[in-house]
DNA sequence: TAGATTGTTAATCGATTAACAATC
DNA sequence: TAGATTGTTAATCGATTAACAATC
């Protein structure tokens, strides 16, 4: 457990891996795994670069494959309970075990992000929650609009699991004139007429659809119209957006229908899967 | 435009198909695609049997892919519009178009199904209507359960897309006596104690989980105990289930994540994908 | 018949996983 | 040193896609 000294980048064997860029110095932070050096909080190391580990060197620094960002979250969520419960280090075993998968998958998946474990040891919780944060891009603070204060958006507006990860809920809208004024989770509705305003003035990046699905690719064009570049459409609709603008969905009859699927299988021909 | 008279199961060359089982007589449906013959309901055609197009004959009869079942229901949803719209027959083209996918893929997905288009042609929308509905077992009633009557549990109560596909939110549940009595959705919230009596007499096979993450774990276990086969949760917490039960998720602040993710790619290295 | 469109093949791509050398 | 655990490889699996023969 004495210091390793690891500078990275320069590690033998790194760049061999197919795929690659032989780009060097990638991945710069310096804050060594196993041990404890630089206090429980990790302020200061690299809350500089929001790179997603990459260095100034070469382009396409090093793709991170869409599953593993889908699982980083999933990641970060354990690690949090482990630095709660001030876990110092944690293998790849326990980790995956946390997050419900297996631990072959935990360690590739992190190896995307750098060589931050220690053999024989396991990860700094400290240093990684900083890491799949900075990967993340969840150092920095980011306003998000909600479009439709129905039921969903109202619960939207409510939900603490945003906040807690540096989302702020910074503008709620809705075309309903008679909705605009009303206070929801201590902000006020206010017209949709106003999206460009909005958008601007408080530098809004990030904007969630929870209106009906008639409305929805109407809401999504002004949206992008008014320079927001990512979507997260709660309508029960297909929207598309121009390349360049991230859309993600999330569509809670689609969930149920799925689980209709393996329910019905179960019942039909008791040889199921999925657990 | 006349009729096939497609019995399917002895199409030739279908069996050759690799990794699957040399079945015959599976996906019994007889209505003819191409013709509207059957009228504009498709009622009566195979309400019987809620099997997942296995014919009796072999077990494991036509695995259908996970990606391709966790699509079925995008289609379900284009082919409703069209059938609003009295449109007759659709080609893959049109669909995929509308699903936000490409045509290859619908093709496949739908030759998981069976061989229900007709080339030159297209498919006939209540045909494949029906299909569609009956693999994923939705020609049945699934009475729904939902713990967690917050925010959100509130909000998925008064859900229209539910109820839409044949989900019907048959009981509300929490564990804060203070919330039992208060009617939600047009239903009584009921305490968590109760929960193996409701599931019981509604024969409960699905169970929303709307709780804090806390107590995600702990009414997961409640709702297994109780009967219940399939699970759905929102709570931001990894929850395990024993094999046999089917469980998917749904979390609100992680979809937020992988948007920042490539958000802030953006910002750093304006050469994106995603759209 | 000519045009349209399916169903299937096969190539390709991306994700998962077990295994193990490297190394703490 | 012995035990533990990572990081990487390579095999495998599953999903996507273009292409095209079959056929309406």
């Amino acid at each position: 457990m004495q210091d390793p000294k690891r500078e990275d980048g320069s590690l033998p064997g790194r760049e061999a891996v197919p795929g690659r860029e032989a780009a060097s110095g990638r991945d710069a932070p310096a804050w060594p795994p196993g041990d404890g050096a630089p206090g429980v909080n990790g302020v200061s190391v690299d809350a500089v670069l929001p790179a997603a580990g990459l260095g100034s060197a070469g382009r396409n620094p090093r793709r991170i494959p869409e599953a593993t960002v889908a699982r980083l979250p999933v990641y970060l969520r354990s690690l949090l309970e482990m630095a709660d419960a001030h876990i110092v280090t944690i293998s790849s075993e326990r980790l995956a075990e946390m997050a419900g998968v297996n631990a072959a998958k935990v360690r590739k998946d992190l190896s995307y992000l750098g060589s931050y474990g220690t053999r024989g040891v396991g990860y700094d919780v400290q240093f990684l929650l900083v890491q799949i944060n900075r990967v993340l891009g969840l150092t920095q603070d980011w306003p998000v609009v909600i479009v439709g204060i129905g039921n969903l958006g109202h619960a939207l507006a409510n939900y603490k699991g945003f906040s807690a990860r540096g989302f702020r809920i910074a503008a709620l809208v809705d075309a309903d004139r008679s909705k605009v004024g009303e206070v929801v989770a201590g902000l006020p509705v206010r017209h949709l007429d106003e999206l460009p305003e909005i958008a601007t003035e408080q530098t809004i990046a990030i904007g969630i659809v929870a209106t009906p699905a008639g409305s929805a690719q109407e809401v999504a064009d002004l949206l992008v119209a008014a320079g927001v570049t990512s979507i997260l459409n709660f309508a029960p609709a297909v929207i598309s957006v121009p390349r360049g603008v991230s859309l993600r969905k999330v569509d809670l009859s689609i969930e149920l229908q799925i689980l209709s699927f393996y329910q019905q299988l179960r019942v039909v021909a008791p040889r199921v899967a999925e657990a």
